[in-house]
DNA sequence: GTCTATATGCGGATAGAC
DNA sequence: GTCTATCCGCATATAGAC
């Protein structure tokens, strides 16, 4: 269990079991396996062999589940968004109505970077992935993905609208740094001193204090 | 001149020409088109046939200046480290001995911005390409880049010590983050709207108003 | 020094047994 | 459904001509 090829542990299998046939479950393993490895290896350095080790399988028995490579990693990628975008709006929508845009904001940041920090294998794998894919894959990937960055642009014109933002303040560019400081986080972040929580109130007082009037 | 293997340009190639003799030159000139590929394709999507056709030549050729694809990897890491770090200091160290230690971090910041969004190609590669290296040479580059790690330590400590920094924050945590503000650029900025002048002024608003008291 | 031709190994994908 | 065996293409690396 301590082997350099474990596989999945419990920490590693978060999401539901997706339907309760057995060929389902398999398939989920096989899936959850993918983004575990993706998100170590990255895009290129992970092998078909290390998925199936993973999941506790062989590289040839994933065919039956999944086409190809390329079709994992787009799985992966498409559930990676999904979980980061899903897990955001659901805590911003939780606040009530009359929450200024200033505090919405800082709920996203900390939504999102939790989100990345608590070793989501999917949102992780998918923003270490994405710069390295293949134009197709990553052109389609894209797609999806601005909607998404469409919300974090409205929670910022939000802000400004409502005269909570600095002057001089570039929207665009603030709203590429900021996910920047938040998606650059799997390359450094290892458990230890801070929680994720604990990071994630650093990074949402670094970035209020760096956007509000 | 628009083929899609188009070979260096003189933008590429920025620095000096390394010596006067024409290996010297060659060597270099196949070192310029790694980082150029390196920072475009990734690490695993960087073949050595892109390479030698972006430095004008054959794959062949280029195990008469390296000695493998590994070496000239090593080399690309070394030399982005010592670009951005070089830069970075020597405008800190152009600043007058009595400005505040908070505009000496504001400078490093920008320093560090603008070659990284100057399309530095061998700063570039080295952001991108470090965590999708393998684990030997990754840590071999992680050694060299603690010493610059140490520099924007001191850099904070320093606006710490001299009490311009809001209380309770973390320095580490906000030591990597603002990096990762920094170093997520190359993944989302095109010549465009903004100048890099422009983003790096942007940043380091940003990021000032987020860690000054 | 630079080229072409080729050896080699690896990893994705497929076929077919069970 | 899952396995083993194998095909195949690709990219690094080497050999040797020029």
């Amino acid at each position: 269990m301590a082997g350099k090829q474990a596989t999945l542990d419990a920490a590693d299998a978060v999401q539901p079991d997706n339907g309760g046939s057995k060929s389902a479950r398999t398939r989920q393993r096989i899936l959850d396996a993918a983004a575990k490895v993706f998100r170590e290896e990255g895009y290129a350095g992970a092998r078909l062999a290390d998925i199936a080790a993973a999941a506790d399988t062989k590289a040839g028995s994933l065919y039956y589940y999944f086409a190809s490579r390329e079709a994992l990693v787009e799985e992966v990628l498409d559930e990676g968004l999904d979980r980061a975008f899903g897990e955001t709006r659901r805590r911003v929508d939780a606040l009530s109505a009359d929450t200024p845009t200033i505090d919405r904001l800082a709920t996203a940041i900390r939504a999102h970077l939790e989100t990345v920090l608590k070793l989501d294998n999917y949102t992780s794998a998918s923003i270490r992935m994405l710069g390295h894919v293949p134009e197709p894959i990553r052109a389609r990937h894209m797609k999806r993905q601005a909607v998404y960055g469409a919300y974090w642009r409205e929670l910022l014109e939000a802000a400004g609208a409502a005269g909570e933002l600095r002057d001089g303040l570039d929207l665009s560019a603030a709203r590429m740094l900021l996910l920047g400081m938040l998606n650059w986080s799997p390359e450094w972040y290892r458990r230890g001193r801070l929680s994720p929580e604990e990071i994630a109130d650093q990074a949402a007082a670094m970035a209020l204090g760096g956007l509000r009037k």
